[in-house]
DNA sequence: TGCGTAATAT
DNA sequence: AATATTACGC
């Protein structure tokens, strides 16, 4: 985001503090417009009666932005021929329009002579506002007012601000200038954005296009009679829900590269950047890694043939081109090379990896075989060798991370044909722990030793060492990439120094995986620490607590009983369990 | 046939 | 370096 919070709150709150003088007769009506006026953050200075108000505004004790006045007592002056007409008037003065005391109204009126004027009123006589408009008011609004209509009445502050022709550039109003001036350097882009974006959602093209050839936006300010309170980044959401969506839609790539690639080429580089922040921030840093690793991916795929006529083309096309598709991601880039065709090649980002590593997750890891995740995977263009060769590459790493001795320890998977070998094995010791409809794990979660390139920030290519996306742990834990270091000398997790240190966990092959566990837990209640303590981050530990009954648990609490386990277990109907390495379980 | 794996090619 | 392809044994 381009603007800080202060900023946003700024724009929403921008009414705030602009002074409205309220001039009306009758007391019970002033009050009440007061406090609508005071909800809407306006401060508001109420008077009875007009000398009241005059003397107030001649003393200038007080600058006012805006008055209000109630014509209804005049109106019957107005009528009677004698006095006036009113007004809602801008910048300290309240313009008397007055037919019989001519030289009392034509004093105020000449003296705001070059000011906007706006009335009103519940009058509803099409001379009387004929009379006030041609005297310089520039709205007559009848009543009752809308919250609306009140609402805005700033916009005619704004309007005034940016609309003397410098030569009356009030104290009043100089600073309301300066700081809209402040906000709108802030949001030049986006203001504009916004409201074209309101009526339809429009591709973005056209958003750059209008921001080319519209004068600025602080130059059209719409009737108040139209209420139009947002301002710039409250409609923000919308177009990033937008894009967002945009983004995530697997189905459309080449709609979408053709999209984006015609905003990013076309933009200027200004907006091409808020673009590209827009994504990030919505998308949560993933897509700036992202964008490292496929733009350099995507470079190396095209083997320099391919022409990108700017780097930042590039580079949008890393962004955007991200497609579960891969065959339709690599030919949209083949299309510009001449032997690109020649080889489909999958490109494994992290999404596909993420497909790739649920689907093994849901087939545990002795049923992971290519088919089966081609199966899960459901993805368009994936040939089963392509799977096989990526699953290749995922059990060397995984491989490398286990310890050695996690390979010999742990029993040698079961015959293909026999009986066990089911789909959804029900075993504490699988290394691929079960797949929980309810509760899908990132990918990652469970292998964080092996996370495909790209999904490291700060562009780290290491395979091999944990990296939880969206979580740095803290400097107090040391966690080291080294898997060694995931599990102690006696085979206990490291724990963080202020969760204490080995919990009473037999020694077994899966200390590595436990770490994995442990340092999940314990960086969700970390957030929940610093954050609120939301009740879907509770949810998540118990959830985990209860799916993964072989993690240690977290808070401090006592993992169940051996007996007690192997027990519920058996209720379940799960009467066969793996011995462990060191015995202490038993099979029933 | 399908799979895993290693070696090799791109 | 990452991925595809191939070969081979099970």
């Amino acid at each position: 985001m381009v603007c800080t919070e202060n900023e946003l709150l700024r724009w929403k709150d921008f009414p705030k503090g602009l002074r409205v003088l309220l001039l009306d007769q009758d007391q019970n009506a002033a009050s009440e417009m007061r406090s609508r006026l005071e909800q809407m953050d306006y401060i508001v200075y109420t008077f009875c009666n007009e000398n009241e108000a005059l003397s107030a505004i001649s003393s200038k004790l007080e600058v006012f932005h805006v008055a209000i006045v109630e014509d209804k007592g005049f109106r019957k002056l107005l009528y009677a021929a004698t006095k006036t007409v009113i007004a809602l008037l801008i910048n300290s003065h309240i313009v008397v329009v007055s037919a019989g005391n001519s030289d009392w109204g034509l004093k105020f009126l000449g003296s705001a002579k070059d000011m906007p004027t706006i009335m009103v009123s519940n009058t509803h006589s099409i001379s009387t506002m004929m009379k006030c408009i041609v005297l310089g008011a520039v709205e007559f609004l009848q009543k009752p007012l809308s919250d609306d209509k009140l609402r805005n009445i700033w916009q005619h502050v704004v309007h005034k601000a940016f609309h003397s022709g410098g030569k009356n550039d009030s104290e009043s109003l100089k600073p309301v200038k300066e700081s809209i001036l402040s906000m709108l350097e802030l949001q030049p882009v986006k203001r504009e954005a916004d409201n074209e974006n309101t009526n339809e959602a429009e591709p973005l093209t056209s958003v750059v296009e209008n921001q080319k050839e519209s004068p600025p936006c602080y130059d059209k300010y719409p009737a108040p009679s139209t209420p139009q309170q947002k301002i710039g980044v409250t409609s923000m959401d919308d177009a990033d829900l937008q894009d967002h969506t945009i983004l995530s839609n697997e189905q459309d790539s080449e709609v979408r590269e053709g999209e984006t690639k015609s905003v990013e080429t076309t933009c200027c580089d200004s907006v091409a950047e808020t673009t590209v922040q827009v994504d990030s921030s919505e998308r949560l840093g993933e897509a700036i890694t992202k964008e490292e690793h496929d733009s350099a991916a995507d470079q190396k795929m095209e083997d320099s043939i391919a022409t990108c006529s700017r780097s930042d083309d590039c580079l949008g096309n890393g962004s955007t081109t991200r497609s579960a598709d891969p065959i339709k991601a690599s030919s949209l880039h083949s299309s510009s090379g001449t032997k690109a065709n020649k080889k489909k090649m999958v490109d494994w980002t992290p999404e596909l990896h993420k497909k790739f590593i649920k689907a093994v997750e849901q087939l545990g890891i002795d049923q992971a075989i290519p088919s089966r995740i081609l199966e899960l995977m459901k993805v368009e263009g994936l040939t089963r060798h392509n799977i096989a060769s990526h699953l290749q590459k995922f059990r060397m790493q995984r491989r490398q991370i286990l310890p050695k001795e996690d390979e010999k320890r742990r029993p040698r998977p079961q015959p293909r044909d026999s009986v066990q070998r089911r789909y959804y094995q029900h075993k504490p010791d699988m290394a691929f722990p079960i797949y929980h409809s309810n509760h899908a794990p990132t990918a990652g979660q469970f292998y964080p030793g092996w996370i495909p390139p790209g999904s490291y920030p700060n562009g780290a290519h290491t395979w091999g060492w944990p990296y939880y996306p969206g979580w740095q742990p803290p400097e107090t834990w040391h966690w080291k990439p080294h898997p060694g270091l995931y599990a102690d000398v006696c085979g206990c997790p490291v724990m963080p120094p202020s969760l204490g240190s080995c919990p009473p966990y037999p020694q077994n092959a899966y200390g590595f995986h436990r770490a994995e566990g442990i340092q999940n837990r314990y960086s969700i209640i970390e957030k929940s620490v610093d954050l609120h303590p939301a009740e879907e981050v509770i949810d998540k530990v118990v959830n985990e607590a209860i799916n993964k009954p072989w993690l240690p648990l977290p808070l401090g609490l006592k993992p169940p009983s051996t007996e007690s386990v192997l027990d519920a277990l058996s209720k379940q109907g799960i009467s066969t369990v793996p011995s462990c390495i060191n015995g202490s379980c038993r099979p029933r």
